[in-house]
DNA sequence: CAGTGAAGTTAGTGACCACTAACTAACCAA
DNA sequence: TTGGTTAGTTAGTGGTCACTAACTTCACTG
């Protein structure tokens, strides 16, 4: 297998397992074994841990948009929102996009190139919002603004009905699972 | 020092610090030379860094609810909900609430029992806001998605304009900062 | 067939880390 | 004074981790 097919399996498999355990909780040895590769071969595949995480991070961003893009296909307005929202909500059950974005917004916390790829990436995903659906800067806003709600409650396996049910259902599950303070 | 004071105290940093480095990012010894102790004394303290750790996500819900009863002070309604924004923001710029929260939903993909507190107290998070409020439960669904997308976009150095002109600024930030198909 | 380059290996190394064992120092009550 | 309790220490230990050095295997080519 060339160096390059090497390199895509190993950033896949990266995602999975930095998703897992976070990039300091991950060791490459882990990554490794998935790869099916000897761990310091990694290291010819890639200069250090750091450089992988890196490229696993650009490879999150490049997924997530094509699903986007894919998913509004040719609609526009509305139905394009809620296309896309569909989808998303279908890489949060997928699991991956899902675990390795929320290892990425930990990681950049104390790393300033995560910070910076991460804004980057961010802005041009918040552009491809507004022009793909055509939906004004509100409308963006209440969209990722729930997405973000989503990506928690789910790592949180917090069970919600999406649409527009979904306050009442999230009001429902606070009721029920709430402490009681007069539990006596 | 009683030991109490000292569990206190310790608790304190271990915010500040796996803020920083998340759970498996951060030595025992940084939390230790943080309170001005010994390292194997935590150990006293705590039976090991993962209760520390579980200690810390309690105190930083309960930091949460009192920060959030007492912006809401005798309000209600939409007064109350933008007291609470307000302090919320106030919670994001101090950095440690929100470095600790993120790193929080990170330790929870690989943790069960760190998901299952999380789980919990967000639902008594969640409860508390409707109360203090009195507002409809699509508002409190929409206070807190703006709530978990501002956490993102402080992790990520995104510039806003709080308030109503939030979406405006976050597309104008877009605007300026995606990366440029055409740059040529 | 010799030689070269690319894909991959095994064997290590120094640093760090969670946690333990065993000791000390100060206070306080009988 | 003594004996016990509490707050704290120093010194270690077994395991893990990122990364390196040096070797092997093999397809291709002149």
């Amino acid at each position: 297998m060339s160096a390059e097919e090497r390199r895509e399996e190993t950033i896949r498999a990266a995602i999975c397992e930095f998703g897992r355990g976070g990039y300091e909780g991950t060791s490459t040895a882990t990554i490794a074994k998935r790869v099916g590769v000897s761990q310091p071969y990694l290291f010819r595949l890639f200069p250090s841990k750091r450089a992988l995480f890196l490229a696993a991070i650009d490879r999150c961003f490049d997924d997530l948009e094509e699903s986007m893009r894919e998913a509004a296909g040719g609609r526009y307005g509305n139905e394009a929102i809620v296309a896309m929202g569909a989808r998303y909500r279908e890489l949060l059950a997928g699991d991956v996009q899902l675990k390795f974005q929320l290892q990425l917004y930990a990681a950049a916390l104390d790393d300033e190139e995560i910070r910076r790829i991460g804004n980057t990436r961010w802005a041009g995903l918040w552009r491809m919002l507004g022009e793909l659906s055509g939906e004004p800067a509100d409308e963006i806003l209440r969209f990722v603004s729930v997405g973000m709600l989503l990506n928690v409650l789910t790592a949180l396996d917090v069970p919600y009905t999406p649409g527009p049910k979904l306050g009442r259902s999230l009001q429902d599950w606070s009721r029920d699972s709430a402490p009681r303070p007069d539990s006596s």
